[in-house]
DNA sequence: TCATAATAGTGTACGATGCATAGTATAAGA
DNA sequence: TCTTATACTATGCATCGTACACTATTATGA
């Protein structure tokens, strides 16, 4: 992709990342399994994206986490907490609402389109 | 609003508002006139995050410009290249992936909801 | 008339985020 | 044994939205 529409698109997932991650958090999840399952879903998230994003949600204390060593390989598990919930809705309802707007703004344009 | 909710919101704003503005000017706008038209449809653009889009989207030659000093006062006026035009397409095209995937993860999490 | 608000734009500085990159370490498979 | 997959941490950069400050003209209205 020409690199203009690579940092466009960019700057359009951002912020749609947190909403994607938070929805899946639920039940406990891992990094590493977050990336795998988000990008089944169509969304790519970076490792380099994800882990930070992970922390800074914690320490927000939208998410609670704890390492599980019992298993064949140390994995830190995220869940969403209550206060999550709780602003994963709003964000939720504040996107519906976004997406709305900028659906009537885009189509208004289509009024005489050329091609 | 909560401090928290509002940065989160900004985000989720961040990169629509290109699109957003792009949508507007197939008839030349200037930016003063764009903040109120968006704000008409629902989407709050600060002038301070407006006049430098409008600059970076003529630098990167999405936009042309001109000054229109015959009226009443000094206004500069912008319309979509069409080169804007073309990225512009891939752009919403980009966004209507983008929002049908996230729609689904969210609908996804709705499968036992306890409200 | 003088103050205030609205109009219209520029410039600087800051904080937040996505990502590239590099690094650590273990497990599994060829 | 060598490579690949798994799993996470840390640093640094570029971009963008916005607060804030500033300039300047036009309308409004007390």
């Amino acid at each position: 992709m020409e690199p203009l529409m690579e940092s466009f698109t960019t700057e359009l997932r951002r912020g749609t990342l947190t909403l994607a991650v938070l929805s899946q958090l639920r039940t406990p999840q891992y990094g590493y399994s977050l990336v795998q399952r988000l990008e089944k879903a169509g969304v790519t998230i970076e490792q380099s994206t994800l882990y930070p994003l992970l922390r800074r949600l914690e320490k927000q204390e939208l998410l609670t986490s704890n390492w599980d060593t019992t298993e064949s390989r140390p994995r830190k598990y995220y869940v969403i907490s209550e206060y999550g919930s709780d602003i994963y809705e709003q964000l939720k309802k504040e996107w519906e609402t976004m997406t709305a707007e900028l659906k009537t703004l885009l189509e208004g344009d289509e009024n005489d389109e050329t091609d």
